[in-house]
DNA sequence: TTTATTTACGAAACCGGTTGCGGGAAATAG
DNA sequence: CTATTTCCCGCAACCGGTTTCGTAAATAAA
């Protein structure tokens, strides 16, 4: 009883349910007197339709999925404000998945959306994810997704990401620019585009100055930060220690400070540091950090965007295509003097 | 045709649909034999059921609201993993909407709950939010609501807060031990009970010690950073300039920052500063901040865990009580020497 | 006046599961 | 050899909107 439903309406205004029905969608079949008493009375109760009850029927739910890693991390952060605005915009609702890096749970979460839970999916891979049938499996069922920021290749579907090859290079030339012959690059991932785009980007830089990059220069960090610590002040004591690092993403840079502290290493005298990174603190830091700065908003506006273009001309299938939304280099004091 | 139905997994095997049916609620009434020949070929066909149709019969959707004022900021950010992991446990889904510290945002969000879309909300309100009556409203439509962090004293059902108070007062003595004496107050709410009793807490510890702390000490921020810094820098700028800060919330650290080094105070020699914080940050900023970290996590994990219990026994309404989960003081150089 | 058309609304099927109830067959009891 | 119970399963109503189709009344066209 506490819920009133559209036959309660019809029955007060002695008139049918396919006619109360037909005012909310607002039907030409409906005169424009009947219409203006049923939304009075709609209006005065305080209706609100059962979203389900039409879901069922119309086999759409209005809803969308955005499945991440991680919400502790500046760039999904933003990226979920990007992504709520366009929804809310256009009168969808956002359901979140929190992946913690596991392939197992993207699993998990993805096979509970064969059932018409979500009209699509923004998803933004694990770093255990190397294959994509989970996700194809799931495009075939007929549920679209659109990738963001950490993406599938080769799936094909619309991805967003940041110009990740170039950044790698802007990072690495700047450092060279400062005078850095021997750049470490943090990595987190093997497999992840982003993780690989920024490395190759920061190769090419190396290779075009003729400066050696092996090996060597790669060092692979872990999901714990005080493990990360230990890795790094390993880098650090290293006899040919490194002049500069690369942070390929946001949550290893307190551990490059950190171990740098532990260590006596100075930023920038006796190191410098670059990081890809949202952090808004970056410029309060000691030294304030230089970073490489995605457009986490805009990448998740644009990626919901263009999911609710898809389904809204639903016979047009998202096209297999990266849209790129550049970053910015911010010169900060890490990488200076 | 995409999705399969129970209607085809009984046509396959020739049963009733109702049969078919009941094998997934694990009835007693159906055969082990025709359960398992249902589930092997349900597992075989990758049969997920529609979560909408079971939601309109039985009058609950397994989806919770989450509404926050903001996503991009530590504390919420990790509430929600909190909240994410007992939602998953729980077989939970989340819903997200964000305010924007808007109160008529907060309303209309509310009350599309009033449909049966969710079970229950957690919320932490916006610091527009000085009525309840929206949320009142929703209550007595028979959604139950748990406020974390940001919650509403007055309106009677459960909440989850940190121990407001006694934090604000153990960030005044620490600055008072630490040998300060005019102490500036930054707030953003007048409205918002983990303003008001930080506050309250701050006053008490410098009345205690017989110190003065007047309108002057309560200084005012806004949602834009930039403004804040002007904001802050004028406090600086005072004659009677302030020999320490509080910043009641995490955003308003960035903006202390940037105004002492504007202003060229020197951190802690000129000032002392203590931030209510999760930023995991804190701790390599440039002097590494002493922070008052509230257990984020944990709050939303037991906002959740609330929440669902009282699902679980619907005949049992959410107690109107406050339960307290204490933050911790973690000092650091801000406040040091 | 007759026929064609438009307008405004209702009846009923439908979306995909859920659930109360009834009944046939086999098993146990009397 | 009946009477009662137990075990399994199907029928059908139901959740709350949506949508197709039919139709009576009003209006226009012939």
């Amino acid at each position: 009883m506490p819920n009133i439903s559209m036959k309660m309406l019809a029955k007060e205004l002695q008139l049918s349910l396919s006619t109360v029905s037909k005012v909310f969608t607002d039907s030409h079949e409906i005169s424009e007197q009947t219409k203006q008493k049923v939304l009075a009375l709609a209006k005065q109760l305080n209706y609100v339709p059962n979203p389900y009850a039409s879901s069922l029927r119309k086999r759409k739910s209005k809803t969308i999925a955005v499945v991440l890693p991680d919400v502790a991390d500046s760039f999904f952060s933003v990226a979920i404000n990007g992504i709520e605005s366009v929804a809310r915009d256009k009168g969808y609702h956002v359901l979140i998945y929190l992946t913690h890096e596991l392939l197992d749970r993207e699993r998990a979460i993805l096979s509970e959306f064969q059932s018409g839970r979500v009209d699509g999916v923004l998803i933004s891979i694990s770093n255990e994810t190397t294959t994509d049938c989970h996700i194809t499996d799931m495009m075939q069922r007929g549920v679209p997704v659109v990738f963001f920021d950490r993406v599938c290749e080769e799936t094909p579907t619309t991805r967003i990401t940041t110009n990740d090859r170039e950044s790698g290079q802007l990072a690495a030339q700047h450092l060279i620019d400062a005078g850095c012959r021997n750049i470490a690059f943090l990595s987190i991932s093997e497999s992840l585009p982003i993780s690989r785009n920024r490395l190759a980007g920061c190769r090419q830089a190396l290779s075009a100055q003729r400066l050696p990059f092996g090996a060597d220069n790669v060092v692979m960090c872990t999901d714990d930060e005080a493990e990360n610590v230990q890795i790094i002040a390993r880098l650090l004591q290293r006899p040919d220690r490194p002049d500069a690092i690369i942070a390929s993403v946001e949550k290893l840079t307190a551990a490059v400070y950190l171990a740098c502290k532990q260590e006596k290493v100075s930023i920038p005298d006796q190191l410098k540091v670059i990081s890809f990174s949202n952090q808004n603190t970056a410029a309060i830091l000691n030294p304030s950090l230089t970073t490489i700065t995605q457009p986490a908003f805009n990448m998740g506006k644009m990626a919901a965007e263009t999911l609710f273009t898809s389904l809204r001309k639903s016979h047009l299938p998202l096209k297999a295509e990266t849209l790129v939304v550049p970053s910015t280099l911010i010169v900060r004091e890490s990488t200076g003097k």
